[in-house]
DNA sequence: TCCTATAGTGGGAAATAGTGGTAATAAGTG
DNA sequence: CACTTATTACCACTATTTCCCACTATAGGA
């Protein structure tokens, strides 16, 4: 399982070079293919693509004249690609999921058990500052007993 | 199965090339030949014509005076036209079909598995401005208990 | 502390994809 | 029926992408 956040660096190309733990760790997977989405809170989803197929066919069998569903097919699904990591282990992202999350240079790539997330250093820096203010409301009401 | 989102231009003749990548999942299906539609939420779809064939049967097969059904039936069936890609890869979109999802030279053509949608830049922003905003409500019921 | 091995970064060149234009053909009109 | 206009198919140029190689930095071991 993923777990650990780094900061890294994109270079001019728009290329990102995942640390040699984790490639290991996700190359295992799928043989190193992977999936690049956009999650709704404006990160990026980064999944081995065996891990990722089951999500998407359950995101596509809800019906696609409704509303919701349809927000949550096109943002999911219409932005997810198929990625490789070139010979020295880094992934191209494209131009579109740049802009969504914002990324420029400096980004942050965050183990989530099943997946990684990767955010812009200031999208995750905004999202650390709202889980601190927050302090003790941060536990979801059917967690309230729960304790570290 | 399609996915992934590009930002494409329309030419002056209205013509439209595919991406390399998607034109050889999209050609591999039915030769080459396609289907490119109007959908209600004023954007195109573009199938495969062996992937379109059956749902148009599905449409075909509603009540005709039940008013939603004429509704779809006109839209979806009255708006399909039979394209082919020209040895470069382009499509031509027709000015009815422009017309209808508004496109004018900035088009994003979005992976939906079965099909790919095809959008106005401006549609396609408003369209993800309303999935960001909704925030957290964008699950539908069903899918309560739904974790990435 | 220095040397070696492994990881990260950047850049360059070949191949491929995208764009625009032109010519030929078909269709429409007087 | 001839002429004009529109459409389609083809060709050539330009831009982009992808792959690969070389250099730099870092970490671990002797």
């Amino acid at each position: 399982m993923f777990r650990g956040a780094t900061a890294l660096n994109l270079d001019a190309k728009g290329r990102l070079a995942v640390p040699a733990k984790h490639r290991d760790a996700l190359t295992v997977q799928s043989g190193g293919r992977l999936v690049l989405t956009a999650h709704p809170h404006r990160c990026l989803l980064l999944y081995p693509q065996s891990a990722w197929e089951p999500i998407q066919e359950k995101i596509m069998s809800l019906p696609s004249l409704d509303k919701q569903a349809s927000l949550l097919q096109r943002l999911l699904v219409g932005f997810a690609e198929d990625i490789e990591l070139d010979n020295a282990g880094r992934m191209l992202v494209s131009p579109v999921l740049r802009e969504f999350a914002t990324l420029e240079k400096q980004v942050m790539l965050v183990g989530q058990g099943s997946h990684y997330e990767l955010w812009s250093l200031d999208g995750w820096r905004a999202q650390l500052d709202e889980a601190l203010t927050q302090g003790d409301q941060v536990l979801p009401p059917e967690m309230g007993n729960f304790s570290l």
